[in-house]
RNA sequence: GGAGGGGUUCCCGAGCGGUCAAAGGGAUCAGACUGUAAAUCUGACGGCUCAGCCUUCGGAGGUUCGAAUCCUCCCCCCUCCA
């Protein structure tokens, strides 16, 4: 098995691998394999979290195959059952076709367009008729589906499962057979799913996809998972300076997690990195190499350099950032008490929280802390302000 | 249709007539420490014309000197029975 080129970076990170000879076997045909992918039609904003799949499908392009981007804009109406029984309302052609785009315009950042087959599985799933679908349904028992852990715990709970829950699991099982699937990559939580699919497409006579999940990358919390809501994420279209900075405030020991999971570098080199930490280098400066290569990747070697020199400037040397916004408010004519100064300025959310930084010592004005509350800034003087370590702005009062 | 449980500040979750802008935890923000590390410690955490005032506890009324807490009606969520 070892025998076979390049397996061991395609395991690389991976969860679980079913079957991992069958793998091996479908990597030794000799022809393109046809890996599947599904992304939800509806969230097209990615981040760092989401990457680790495409960095995955990208790895399999490296090797000669196909990338399928299924956009899973017919079970999008389903919803991936989560114990709300909702049906949502379908998204109109225009917004499917939208998403599609904005996720094109991301996802080339990692793959390489002439290897992708962006599709959607409402063009084959919109065709069946509803005795279609009762053929499907037919492929599958409920014994089978309440399987599924989240299925079975509602179900053992007394917690209500609506019929249209268990047709998620089928369809997206039908979607790897309607693409003659080899390989379909999901995140863990897809185990299920993904199995679903291996087995359908046994009811349709074709030979099963090797299921290949990928960990739920953790956000830079460390702990919880990378999401926009816990605001814990490295959004992929933010600007460098952000994205460098995201990246170095995360622990040391989620550093090695993310060069695992979002570095394209060979494990021999992230292994040769560790190891100099391990003889004493500062984990800083290697944490620069991760924050270097992902911000390059998204945006440019250049960008990177630019980003790690202003890191470098402002905490390492205590520096201005270079480019420093400047608001200006309005004075109402008159002297501008620094509170509403600073919430106007958009330093602070209200005047109360100005007002609990200022007694925080939180708040300095042309460098010096200020310490009177009742501080007053005349009309037609711009000021530099700076709020707790990140937030600047220079001020001009009207 | 019937029975029961529940809706509290960003989230979870206490409170059950005054001492409640509302315990505790999480998240967040600030300060200290530092590698802007992480961890830790300290503090803050509704709004405002800020030592005072105003608006919050699903919604609308009511009782009371006083209500998140009691009453009435309504809305929403959940469970069980049919």
């Amino acid at each position: 098995m070892a025998s076979v080129e390049g397996l061991d970076e395609l395991k690389r990170g991976a969860h679980e691998i079913l079957l991992e000879e069958e793998l091996a076997d479908k990597l030794k045909l000799g022809r393109p394999l046809r890996i599947k992918a599904g992304f939800d039609p509806t969230a097209p904003d990615l981040h760092l979290g989401h990457t680790v799949l495409l960095n995955k499908l990208r790895q399999f392009q490296e090797r000669g195959h196909e990338a399928i981007f299924l956009i899973g804009d017919f079970t999008g109406m389903i919803g991936d059952p989560t114990g709300k029984n909702v049906t949502r309302r379908p998204l109109s052609r225009d917004e499917v076709i939208d998403n599609a785009r904005t996720y094109e315009a991301q996802i080339y950042k990692i793959l390489d367009p002439e290897k992708t087959l962006v599709m959607f599985n409402s063009s084959w799933m919109g065709e069946m008729d509803a005795a279609d679908l009762i053929q499907l349904a037919a492929k599958h028992t409920v014994a089978r589906m309440l399987e599924r852990d989240d299925f079975h715990k509602r179900y053992s709970a007394g917690q209500p499962i609506a019929i249209h829950e268990f047709l998620y699991p089928l369809v997206q099982g039908y979607d790897s057979v309607a693409l003659k699937a080899d390989v379909e990559l999901g995140g863990t939580d897809q185990k299920f799913n993904l199995l679903v699919g291996r087995e359908l497409q046994k009811h349709y006579g074709q030979p099963p996809q090797v299921v290949l999940t990928m960990p739920i990358l953790e956000g830079l919390d460390g702990v919880q998972k990378m999401s926009k809501s816990l605001d814990n994420y490295v959004g992929i279209t933010e600007p460098p300076g952000e994205m460098f900075g995201k990246l170095m405030s995360i622990s040391d020991a989620l550093m090695w997690r993310y060069f695992e999971l979002l570095s394209f570098r060979p494990l021999e080199e992230v292994e040769a990195l560790r190891r100099q930490v391990d003889e004493g280098a500062n984990p800083r400066d290697i944490k620069f190499e991760l924050a270097g290569e992902v911000v390059a990747r998204f945006h440019s070697p250049r960008a990177a350099e630019a980003a790690r020199e202003e890191f470098v400037a402002r905490f390492q040397k205590g520096a201005l950032p270079r480019e420093i916004p400047e608001v200006a408010v309005a004075g109402e004519g008159g002297a501008l008490p620094i509170a509403n100064l600073l919430k106007e300025a958009g330093l602070a959310r209200s005047t109360s929280e100005a007002l609990r930084l200022i007694a925080q010592g939180a708040v300095r004005m042309e460098g010096e802390r200020v310490e009177d509350r009742a501080l007053t800034v005349p009309a037609g003087d711009v000021r530099l302000f700076q709020v707790g370590k990140r937030r600047f702005a220079r001020v001009r009062v009207s």
